[in-house]
DNA sequence: GGTTCCAGATACCGATAGTATGTAATATAA
DNA sequence: TTATATTACATACTATCGGTATCTGGAACC
């Protein structure tokens, strides 16, 4: 925790504008797309002006980092919050890979980080977020997994993008089915016969 | 095949120029990025004008598209014309992915097709392009394979998704890699063992 | 109480996608 | 052969939008 410095009613002010900001973007790009939204819209539902915006963030794309941090950052709370319940650390793998598949079904997630993220930030860029929160949550399990002599298989980081980008492609299959309930289940099977193919027997 | 009919010289030129609009937009999209590119460039780079541009295709996406699909179909007739000279549908399998997983290597097919054009085209239009290429390709091997009872899973669709998305990840990752050459046998030990989680024992 | 500083507003610029219209050449029909 | 229709392509213009430079009012601080 860093020193709690008494807050001035200005900084409170700009904090919530900042927030404000956010908000609005994250709810028009998810409702529009990036391109298709433009910076003064996102400033009227945030009840500023463009002068406002480009005073918390740097441009366009900074704002939609930022977005993307905080969904990012959401994702994987959620994730870890399931996952410290389960003492095995098979089944934290399980239960983590299943939180984060339906962290992927949040529509504004789908289109934001999967879907446009990579593209606009550039690759570099949306793996550092990535790492550093969900992605980063499933690379560790695996390398404890690996130190336990519980993973068959020599690359972790590898196995856990290999898996990542399979869920985020599953979640999109499911967000678009018309019948999700039978769906869901051979995901589930998939995903298990995937594991255990690296689980020692 | 249809009736070839003689094409007169109009048709001709006509023809030409948007095959070198094309070329030109695969070559600066792929340098540049869709959205870093102008369609100015595009018709300078061809030697024509914005209007002959906007003559043969109806904006600057449907000019993408017509780049995208030709960017797929050029990939499904590599991994076809590997696939095809193998017997066995296992080996055929194996083979295609391998092939395929190498046309992900070129740096335009991985950034135009794989990175942006799902979000520029939206995703409805990339799956009917990418099913009429190379995924269908993969679908299909996993139908036949699944009629023959050599695959232990319901869901032929699903899994060659799920193998798809992989195989794309993958590449983007052996394609950043400092050290491939290190790299590539622990890919190739990976999707070994996913076929055989579904391969009948 | 005057000065500094900063959140936010206003006004402007440049780039670019898209459109409307024009033109010259070729195909077609009388 | 001449007249008409069609087509490929060019030119000029508009609208939109991201980004910048400049300004202002009020809170914090000496």
């Amino acid at each position: 925790m860093e020193t709690e410095r008494e807050k001035s009613r200005r900084e409170e002010y700009s904090e919530a504008t900042r927030q404000a900001l956010l908000a609005a973007a994250r709810q028009l790009f998810a409702a529009q797309g990036y391109h298709a939204t433009g910076i003064e819209a996102v400033a009227q539902a945030a009840r500023v002006t463009r002068g406002a915006l480009y005073h918390h963030f740097d441009d366009k794309k900074a704002l939609f980092d930022a977005v993307v941090v905080q969904l990012q950052a959401g994702a994987a709370q959620a994730v870890a919050r399931r996952a410290r319940a389960e003492p095995d650390k098979w089944r934290r793998l399980h239960v983590g890979t299943e939180a984060y598949l339906e962290a992927c079904l949040d529509p504004a997630y789908r289109w934001l980080v999967i879907q446009e993220a990579p593209a606009i930030l550039g690759r570099k860029r949306y793996q550092e977020i990535d790492e550093a929160y969900p992605l980063g949550l499933l690379i560790a399990t695996l390398m404890s997994l690996r130190r336990d002599g519980e993973l068959t298989f020599d690359d972790p980081d590898l196995l856990s993008r290999m898996l990542a980008a399979m869920i985020c492609e599953v979640a999109q299959l499911l967000a678009d089915s018309e019948t999700p309930q039978t769906l869901k289940p051979r995901v589930a099977e998939a995903l298990e016969r995937i594991l255990r193919a690296f689980r020692r027997s």
